[in-house]
DNA sequence: CGGTTTTGACCAGCGC
DNA sequence: GCGCTGGTCAAAACCG
């Protein structure tokens, strides 16, 4: 069988502080709900109990009633909230309290930058090293953050599959469970899935490194070996065309 | 040569 | 208004 993502897509319109009331999963070519269709493939939320406890926390504001479920790949959400979790209820709130569809995006004074607004539109999944997903699309890293309260940094990756695609993922490791890698995905691709990427120069690239860079590249070398990991992974995803929700 | 990563600078949103 | 922070830009270096 095919490595596919489950997907869950919670929110949709922030505006009123809650999301839909039927959240919509997917997994590879199939889309259900969660209160009919989970019970009928049981096998698909086999069992990751360190994702499952996330994933119960993150779903709890909004689904205390929710059953537990486990995936190896985990959530999505259109709204950041459920990562916030450990901040006030009222700066959550705030937080969630406005909505930006794509046409904003598109209407934008600055297009090629994107506000943090943009943001709302993200997917969010959540991954182990030995789950890393396929995909079809070919990445390219474009900047590298660290994060406040964050000992890992944030990897920034825009779609090279086609030029104005302004598709945007997002990796970053869990700062609480480190074996986590907490995958964002923003916007549209604007193109069909690629065949294979045309170039794979640059990817193995390691450069000299100074005391000081010396220092965090050991703090987070395993994280940049990783990622480096999931890309292969997502290369090879490309040649056996499988396709990912996103 | 055409693709990539790295990395400091820049910009905009947000909270105070 | 200011400072903090996250997201993006772009030049330089690197790789096949």
């Amino acid at each position: 069988m095919e490595n596919w993502d489950l997907q869950a897509v919670v929110g949709g319109n922030s505006s009123n502080d809650h999301p839909t009331e039927n959240p919509e999963f997917s997994f590879g070519p199939w889309s259900f709900q969660q209160d009919e269709d989970f019970v009928r493939f049981p096998g698909i939320f086999e069992t990751n109990p360190k994702v499952l406890d996330e994933l119960e926390q993150l779903y709890k504001p909004f689904y205390p009633d929710l059953n537990p479920f486990s995936t190896q790949t985990i959530i999505t959400s259109s709204i950041p909230v459920p990562l916030h979790v450990d901040e006030p209820a009222e700066k959550r709130k705030k937080k969630q309290s406005f909505t930006v569809s794509q046409s904003d995006i598109s209407a934008s004074p600055k297009p090629r930058r994107f506000s943090r607004k943009n943001q709302q539109n993200r997917v969010v999944e959540h991954v182990t090293a030995d789950d890393l997903p396929s995909d079809v699309w070919a990445w390219r890293k474009y900047g590298q953050k660290p994060i406040k309260g964050s000992p890992f940094p944030r990897s920034y990756y825009r779609c090279s599959s086609s030029k104005g695609c302004l598709a945007r993922k997002q990796v970053e490791r869990s700062s609480s469970d480190p074996r986590v890698f907490i995958i964002s995905y923003t916007a549209e691709h604007c193109h069909g899935h690629p065949t294979r990427r045309s170039s794979l120069a640059g990817s193995t690239r390691s450069k000299p490194l100074t005391a000081a860079k010396s220092i965090e590249a050991h703090a987070e070398g395993e994280t940049v070996k990783q990622e480096r990991m999931k890309m292969e992974v997502q290369l090879h995803g490309e040649e056996e065309g499988v396709l990912r929700g996103k």
